[in-house]
DNA sequence: ACGATTTGACCATT
DNA sequence: AATGGTCAAATCGT
């Protein structure tokens, strides 16, 4: 839809704008902080650091513009059919999520899985209401509810990934509805609306993070609230775009993490055609302990991707269960 | 004190 | 009966 484009091209202005400042900014500090060769060991360490750090923000800006225009393999999907994104695997395939053996389907409304590497994390508030322990897995399954809103039905079941403990299995349930009536109280977000999917990887319960700043952060978010509003995508499972693991930000405490924005009241539901990117930051799903941190991979730039479905899609009532998934390079 | 998380118990579904 | 999902009191963190 033409709204997706628009906002994939929106963001695509802001992360050219950003590799703009970023160059400026390495300009200025060169002349600051003379490198290396700079009398002092300190200040030529120091240049050095920043000099890397630059490198690496600009960087992670090209990965997120790749996959920013990679977007364009988007996959949209009916409601009600469910998705599998896998991100990370550098694009040579994730692995799937099988149903496991005695795992009921629930039959109240949609539902979609989705498998993320873990460190990534969505826009919304989310609030735990219950663990369990599910019969097979290794790992517990966290419940939450969309805690933007008492009204809100969305809700997201978030599993550790038997077959890869480095990924997150999480199940969204139903749409956000708080996104409706009430937006959230204006910040200075960019991108017009944000839905984030997402997964997280540590310990905290996660939090927004400007996108600009999961770009520029390389640091495991290991119960860091962020600062900074986030900003981010359009409607989930929809598409999926791997943020290089520096794109990774540190999350925030449960409670505040996201404050959605408001501008971007106009966050689609699910199924909804108007996000065709998803930007995958640090997400409060695991506010439990026990996650893992991993490094999300990145996206190689080979060409637009595919999205694929396996056969073995499991189909439920209401929820329907992708059992692979995988991403590959059009020849 | 308030709000979020934890965790055991209860309920619903198969 | 078994299992998954939700509730709600207790606990913890701010």
């Amino acid at each position: 839809m033409a709204a997706a484009g628009s906002v994939g091209a929106t963001m695509e202005r802001f992360i050219v704008g950003a590799q703009k400042s970023t160059n400026q900014l390495k300009a200025v500090l060169a002349k600051l902080l003379p490198a290396a060769g700079g009398a002092r060991a300190g200040a030529g360490s120091s240049a050095g650091a920043v000099d890397a750090l630059l490198s690496d923000i600009t960087d992670s800006l090209s990965q997120v513009l790749t996959s920013l225009r990679l977007g364009a393999l988007n996959t949209q999907r009916p409601p009600g059919q469910s998705s599998i994104v896998v991100v990370g695997g550098g694009g040579s395939g994730g692995r799937s999520a099988p149903r496991r053996c005695g795992q009921r389907a629930r039959t109240d409304g949609e539902c979609r899985l989705i498998v993320l590497q873990n460190e990534v994390q969505d826009s919304y508030t989310w609030r735990k209401y219950g663990q369990k322990e599910i019969l097979g897995a290794r790992f517990p399954r966290s419940y939450f509810k969309c805690g933007r809103k008492p009204s809100c039905l969305a809700k997201k079941h978030v599993q550790q990934s038997d077959a890869d403990p480095s990924k997150l299995e999480i199940t969204y349930h139903n749409g956000h509805t708080c996104d409706d009536d009430s937006p959230p109280p204006s910040s200075s977000h960019i991108v017009p609306d944000p839905r984030i999917i997402s997964s997280g990887t540590q310990r905290n319960a996660a939090g927004l993070v400007p996108v600009a700043t999961a770009v520029l952060s390389s640091q495991p978010c290991i119960g860091q609230p962020p600062s900074p509003p986030l900003r981010s995508v359009p409607d989930m499972m929809t598409t999926g775009v791997a943020l290089p693991a520096s794109a990774v930000v540190p999350a925030a405490s449960s409670t505040q993490y996201d404050p959605v924005p408001d501008d971007t009241a106009s966050t689609p539901s699910i199924g909804e055609e108007e996000a065709e990117l998803l930007l995958f930051i640090p997400s409060p799903a695991c506010s439990q302990s026990e996650l893992l941190h991993t490094e999300v991979a990145k996206v190689e730039p080979l060409g637009p991707p595919v999205w694929m479905e396996h056969d073995d899609v499991a189909h439920d009532d209401a929820c329907v269960a992708i059992s692979d998934f995988m991403v590959v390079p059009e020849v």
